[in-house]
DNA sequence: TCTGGGGTCCTAGGACCC
DNA sequence: TCTGGGGTCCTAGGACCC
């Protein structure tokens, strides 16, 4: 099941009013997030610049994002989905697949009738729509989601497949991206099916196992199954933020560091997560990387302490006169909290008394929002911020008009 | 397409071990 | 000093997804 674009159709049902505009979602991000079909029949595309739309494209709708109603969205539409099988796996936040095998005799309805019926009360309660597709795999009922849309509901019975993926380029199945269609395509495969119908002993010789793995399940033999689990771990956390005017300034750039440090380790400590080694990076105008690993003697998800590494060796990575357009921060290697080791050579009370601070953080925070509390280090990215928010007529920070309080 | 933000998995090759 | 054979772990980087 796949949303039909997605962000645009919740804020049409938030706002009636929208319907059958063109409308585009992303003003927050300056790209186009999402777009409805009319914005999409204009000849608007997804990744468009906003400043682009606006110009070329007057009457449409340019919208902020509202993450919080899509994931809400995304839950209800994920539990009507459960009314019919608990095997379902969310895979994004609009989009999920479900295993439906042997339901049409306790539900008393064929597989397009339960198709049908997930449809209509999407569609009914939500004031959304879907696309839905049934086939015997995965890859094969992505085909079949994509075949119609939007509203489409598509079955690709395993005998009919090859029908399907004579129709379907290369390009377009899930998991080969531009780089092997490119090989591909070298080597004579231009359709899914060309592709299926190598044998296995030229896939092996050519490719690597994901895609051996998408060749078995064009043929109909499962593969990937469904996970119903919900996903309780990561294996690394990042936060990236372009800013603009593009800076050369260190101490702007350190705190848009401190920003996104803060805020990728908020994210930690919510999924009780550690990191072992930190990743950051500042990006160039010309969309290159001066980035720098550390390793983090003892793991760690405060924000203070994160930072002290970042700024250690900071200089080795920033250049005087180069003007960077982003920074950035990934936690990688975590590991759950529980298995906190005291660094032998650290201030044990001074990193215990932090964690008591940061768990009042979050206790605040809970209270009066995100980012009520903040490093005084981030100072800068936040006025920042809410420079450009004003600009833009954006919707203002859930902390406006509140006490700033700043460590 | 002048270009956001957040993820995952796989492979090759080096380091190291018995 | 020169030699065999087998295995694991880690890291960097590529490719892909929404």
């Amino acid at each position: 099941m796949d949303g039909d674009a997605f962000f645009v159709s919740v804020e049409v049902a938030k706002n009636p009013g929208l319907r059958g505009k063109p409308a585009v979602t992303g003003s927050e991000r300056g790209i186009v997030s999402a777009l409805s079909y009319e914005a999409k029949a204009l000849g608007i595309t997804r990744g468009m610049p906003i400043y682009q739309v606006k110009k070329k494209f007057p009457s449409v709708i340019v919208l902020p994002g509202d993450y919080e109603s899509y994931v809400e969205y995304s839950q209800k539409m994920f539990d009507i989905v459960r009314r019919y099988t608990e095997m379902v796996e969310e895979y994004s936040i609009d989009e999920c697949f479900a295993d439906l095998t042997g339901w049409r005799r306790p539900l008393k309805m064929t597989y397009r009738q339960i198709l049908e019926n997930i449809q209509k009360d999407i569609s009914d309660e939500l004031d959304i729509s879907v696309s839905l597709g049934l086939a015997p795999t995965k890859v094969l009922a992505k085909v079949a989601s994509k075949w119609v849309k939007p509203r489409g509901l598509t079955l690709i019975p395993g005998k009919l497949a090859h029908l399907f993926l004579a129709k379907t380029p290369i390009e377009k199945i899930w998991g080969i991206g531009p780089n092997t269609s490119r090989f591909l395509l070298q080597k004579g495969v231009k359709t899914a099916y060309d592709f299926a119908s190598k044998d296995e002993a030229w896939i092996k010789h050519h490719l690597s196992k994901p895609y051996e793995e998408i060749w078995t399940e064009l043929n109909c033999e499962v593969v990937h199954d469904i996970d119903p689990n919900p996903k309780i771990t990561y294996s690394s956390i990042s936060k990236t933020k372009t800013f603009h005017p593009p800076s050369s300034n260190p101490e702007f750039l350190l705190s848009e560091l401190s920003r996104n440090v803060e805020s990728a380790c908020r994210k930690a400590r919510h999924y009780k997560l550690e990191t072992r080694k930190i990743f950051y990076f500042l990006k160039t105008q010309s969309f290159s990387y001066h980035k720098q690993e550390v390793a983090i003697p003892s793991p760690t998800n405060i924000p203070s302490k994160i930072l002290s590494y970042v700024e250690k060796d900071f200089l080795k990575i920033h250049r005087k006169n180069t003007l960077y357009r982003a920074a950035g921060i990934t936690l990688c290697d975590l590991i759950p909290e529980k298995n906190r080791q005291v660094d032998l050579f650290g201030d044990v009370e001074r990193t215990e008394k932090l964690v008591k601070i940061f768990e009042q953080v979050d206790t605040v925070e809970r209270k009066f929002g995100i980012n009520s509390v903040f490093l005084a280090s981030t100072l800068k990215a936040k006025r920042e911020k809410e420079r450009n928010e004003k600009r833009d007529g954006n919707r203002e920070s859930d902390d406006k008009n509140r006490d700033l309080l700043f460590l």
